[in-house]
DNA sequence: CGTGTTATTGACCACCCTGGTCAATTGTAT
DNA sequence: ATACAATTGACCAGGGTGGTCAATAACACG
């Protein structure tokens, strides 16, 4: 990451990090190709070299921007006060949903790096480190109380978290597929509310439902 | 295919084709490395041409061979009569499982051809028949009275599918990242058979719980 | 206008890997 | 000894690789 880089249209640089992401995310980092790079950024091979060392370290600046745009956008401020288990997950996956949308290219590249085996030590715990803050928040400060007795909390929460993941996951290939709409968001959250009340009727006690 | 390779040890038939299976799952056919099959496959290049005409043609062959082999072994035998949703799912995705287990060259094979762009018409349509299969099976011949009443029955389904889900891609991972060994194997069905009586707790009849 | 500085190009390099071939060798059964 | 099948790996032309660099283009300052 040269001084010719860093002086550049910050929408400029965000363009060609997001080719190297797509790429890097599609191929890892061995099999990327610098020239597809360029391609898809629109530049000539010589800029590439002009903004960076070389692909190893096009590589590193890459992923350090992702960790610190993710940590900066997606996981600050996700900390609230109590809340129930299925208000949290929601809140969650909606600020992930929300994420995904928006820079498409940061979570894949992101995603990819997570099952890489590909990055130095340090990049690896960096990595690791994020997710476990995000592991920790999602049991921290929940209300208990709300949960019906007959079944084992830890039993509640698991199953929760399962049923929302899969309702994102499910979404998210829609969209993939079919490339939905700005105008299918709200039927989207309509559908996801509907389905939170199904799961409070579910799981919680008639005074919380 | 050409008649030397029929005409070989059936194990070694599918050491060979398995070779394959990972090498095309892991890069999609144009960027697969006949050099690496072989390697793979512990023989030389020149046999790989002895038993098949081509790369495509290898291809196409093992394609088919999974196919094949995912129907007879998966998908056959899994009609029932009448049962509630909960043991539908559990039976399929404990068929899936196991299937997984068994074979994971060509479960992964698959499910990479799955989002591949890089097949020819004739191989999308038979690839989408077993899916579309797969699903209509799912919902067929449900005894949708033990659903409990005060929550709509298509919204149970989909509530109970994703969890089921979620619970099986966990162990799928665990298994992938630890190499969960045989003697976790009960402890895997315990917890299931626990996760499924919390599920009916939840969303059967007291009648049928 | 000239001059110096920075931005930008793409032809070019040596190298590696590709799908595929084939003459030569080994194994085997008669 | 002979015929035939199985097996090897060096070899090919072609294409892609990360990276370089001399040549320009663009622009700023006087």
């Amino acid at each position: 990451m040269k001084e010719a880089f860093i002086s550049l249209d910050e929408n400029r640089q965000y363009e060609i990090l997001a080719a190297a992401m797509d790429e890097f995310a599609e191929h890892g980092f061995k099999r990327a190709s610098t020239n597809r790079i360029v391609k898809r950024a629109g530049m000539s091979k010589g800029m590439l070299y002009y903004y960076f060392e070389n692909k190893q370290t096009l590589f590193d600046d890459t992923l350090d921007f992702a960790l610190d745009h993710i940590e900066s956008h997606m996981l600050r401020d996700i900390s609230t006060g109590t809340e129930g288990f299925i208000e949290r997950c929601a809140r969650l996956s909606h600020k992930k949903q929300v994420y995904f949308n928006q820079y498409p290219e940061i979570a894949r590249f992101i995603t990819s790096a997570y099952f890489s085996e590909e990055l130095d030590t340090d990049q690896k715990k960096r990595r690791d480190h994020i997710l476990k803050n995000r592991e920790r928040i999602i049991f921290d400060n929940i209300d208990l109380g709300r949960f019906r007795d007959d079944i084992d909390h830890r039993t509640s929460m698991k199953l929760i978290a399962w049923t929302i993941n899969g309702y994102t996951r499910e979404m998210e290939t829609m969209m993939e597929t079919e490339g939905m709409a700005f105008d299918h968001f709200d039927e989207y959250f309509e559908q996801f509310d509907h389905y939170l009340a199904a799961l409070r009727k579910l799981y919680y006690k008639e005074e919380y439902q």
